[in-house]
RNA sequence: GGUUCGGUAGUUCAGUUGGUUAGAAUGCCGCCCUGUCACGGCGGAGGUCGCGGGUUCGAGUCCCGUCCGGACCGCCA
């Protein structure tokens, strides 16, 4: 006889009568002396079982009573109406006259409670993730996770594009990310490496004529992990050939549009644009999120040279205005002013100032400037920004070195979107960002990094600062950024031998090195590369964006916790000595 | 590498200025209950206060160290 005829999520009014079996979980069991109500439980949702006092036998009922939660069962019986029906679930009008019962198998009482709203903290919730795996917030997470999936291939393979897996076992290099590496047995004293990302690969397919190329693959980076953040991870890889910026753009704005308006309904349009410059200018960040204004104004000129010696001295004074907060109080000031000047935020102080109901404008510094000049302010921000100060809202500024500050007056920016209720999870507002710098100066090494990475391409009005003034030029990479975060990141490739090696050289590397590393990309362009260029998501991260959490965890089945431990299965571990022997690594001694 | 918060019953937490027998909720066990669905009522069991050291007449509480976990900075081409 068949587990089941039915799921547990499926049966309705249609199949009153019908005698049905169901297998799953015993979610709970309702004991009211003369009827015993057992909700029966698996993936597709939950039924309720019936037994009762003079219609089922006193020993099924007995064998019912024995029932813990998280036993697994199969149950055969008939569907009936309930006397009173239950709107919330959607077997809710019928229950099962249980005919017959058998355990399937017996269950320990979970360490936590299986609901969806559960009582156990993020480290037993992994431990035991396999009982975590049966509560439906959670399994709605990795539904969400298929179908972003199932849609994406369906989507990008309608598009002509062709998914090809690449190694997982590679090289190691130095830029960039930290590598995983992975001992060669039968090569002594040799490592691979873990792909942070299938970069060169996906080039060289290009190179192969394979013109539209994506693949859903996992990527490590040894790095700490955070909230959004886990060694290894999924991107949505993507490279196509013979296209420009343009053509990409369009083709993956099609995509995230695809998947926003199958997943959640909505189509934000044509995704406004903005150059790295412009969003470093507006908002202090890379990745604005724009679902709300408070854009940046600077008052450097507006508030120099009246003795107040923070403004006087600064080389950038750049305010937010929120709207409707003037009725912060003294104390939720002095927090925000504690906020600013943590030393991850690293402003020295915050300098606030009311709009009043009559226009007038009050101010923390109004020792140095007085009512006129204060009413100087919010002409600033009308000016600079698209929405003028309105009488209630709360001017907040901050002085210092240009770039710092900017930094810090994002995160108040921030803090003050998601205090003020304006970053709503039901609200998406995708941002193309532009052309970002190529190249990025390290104090410490002394040297140039690729800002993206060394592959992408110089935008060509600017290849004449390449020696000049490398810091200048701009690269044709773009980033895809929706509610302030980053989900996606790409170039236009260089294809060109020369322009590729001049790269190397800015970054550092010798002759010997680059072809070392990268020799096999060097030689390829050397047989007839097209031109070409992609684009990466975290697919992660989109999962959880469209799912409305912070967390990627909830949307990776297995994930590691904060340390880059799997605590379910007690991962990393030590190896056994003799095994390391064989992977030619000497033993380290505690 | 750093900052910060936490670790007390199976679980989530409270625990006052250092002071008698460490509490609540939930879960678990038992009894009761004529339609429950987070059922309800009554009763019960359940603790190496992460670990080690120190201060003290006395430590869950204070100090030092350590381990574990969360969030963040650095890092993440």
């Amino acid at each position: 006889m068949a587990f089941r005829t039915h799921t547990c999520g499926e049966l309705r009014a249609a199949q009153i009568e019908q005698t049905v079996t169901l297998s799953g979980w015993v979610q709970r069991t309702r004991d009211k002396g003369h009827v015993l109500w057992i909700d029966l439980r698996d993936r597709y949702g939950i039924t309720q079982l019936v037994l009762e006092d003079g219609v089922e036998s006193a020993d099924l009922i007995a064998a019912a009573r024995t029932l813990g939660r998280e036993f697994v069962v199969q149950v055969t019986g008939r569907v009936v109406e309930r006397y009173s029906k239950n709107p919330n679930l959607p077997t809710g009008e019928i229950e099962i006259r249980v005919q017959e019962l058998r355990t399937l198998n017996p269950a320990k009482t979970p360490p936590f409670l299986i609901d969806d709203e559960t009582d156990g903290g993020d480290d037993l919730r992994m431990r035991y993730r396999y009982l975590d795996l049966r509560r439906a917030p959670v399994r709605r997470a990795l539904e969400l996770r298929h179908r972003v999936a199932q849609l994406t291939r369906s989507y990008l393979d309608g598009q002509g594009f062709l998914e090809v897996e690449t190694p997982v076992l590679i090289k190691s290099t130095p830029e960039g990310a930290r590598d995983f590496v992975v001992p060669s047995r039968m090569n002594p004293g040799q490592f691979y490496a873990l792909p942070q990302s299938p970069q060169t690969f996906k080039q060289l397919l290009m190179v192969a004529g394979f013109d539209k190329y994506f693949q859903l693959v996992k990527c490590f980076r040894d790095e700490d992990l955070r909230a959004d953040r886990q060694p290894e991870f999924t991107q949505i890889d993507c490279e196509m050939s013979f296209v420009e910026q343009e053509d990409i753009l369009n083709t993956f704005e099609g995509l995230a549009r695809h998947l926003l308006g199958t997943i959640r309904g909505q189509d934000p349009g044509p995704f406004p644009r903005m150059t790295y410059d412009e969003a470093m200018r507006r908002y202090g960040s890379d990745k604005p999120d724009t679902r709300f204004g408070m854009e940046f104004a600077e008052l450097t000129d507006a508030v120099r040279g009246h003795g107040f010696a923070p403004f006087d001295g600064a080389e950038l004074v750049v305010g937010i205005c929120a709207p409707g907060a003037a009725t912060y109080t003294r104390k939720q000031l002095d927090a925000l002013t504690d906020f600013v000047k943590r030393p991850q935020i690293g402003a020295t102080g915050l300098v606030y100032a009311r709009i009043e109901a009559d226009g007038s404008v009050k101010s923390s510094v109004d020792k140095f400037f007085g009512p006129e000049l204060l009413a100087q302010w919010p002409a600033v921000f009308a000016d600079q920004t698209p929405t003028a100060p309105q009488p209630g809202d709360l001017l907040l500024l901050l002085a210092g070195p240009a770039e710092k500050t900017r930094k810090a007056l994002n995160e108040l920016r921030l803090l003050m979107g998601t205090q003020l209720n304006l970053r709503d999870k039901d609200v998406f507002r995708p941002l193309w960002v532009l052309d970002f710098p190529l190249l990025e100066y390290n104090e410490e090494e002394g040297r140039y990094f690729a800002m993206h990475h060394p592959f992408t391409s110089p935008k060509p009005e600017d290849e004449g600062l390449l020696d000049s003034n490398p810091g200048l030029v701009r690269a044709n990479a773009y980033d895809l950024v929706l509610n302030g975060v980053e989900i996606g990141g790409g170039s236009i490739r260089i294809h060109d031998r020369l322009v590729q090696s001049r790269m190397f050289t800015l970054l550092g590397f010798s002759e010997e090195e680059a072809k070392a590393q990268f020799g096999f990309l060097l030689d390829a362009f050397e047989f007839g590369a097209p031109p070409h260029g992609g684009i990466a998501f975290g697919f992660d991260r989109l999962c959880s964006l469209l799912g409305g959490a912070d967390s990627i965890r909830d949307f990776i089945a297995f994930p590691k916790n904060n340390a880059g431990r799997d605590v379910m299965i007690d991962s990393p571990s030590p190896l056994a000595p003799a095994q390391l022997t064989e992977l030619h690594i000497g033993v380290v001694r505690g």
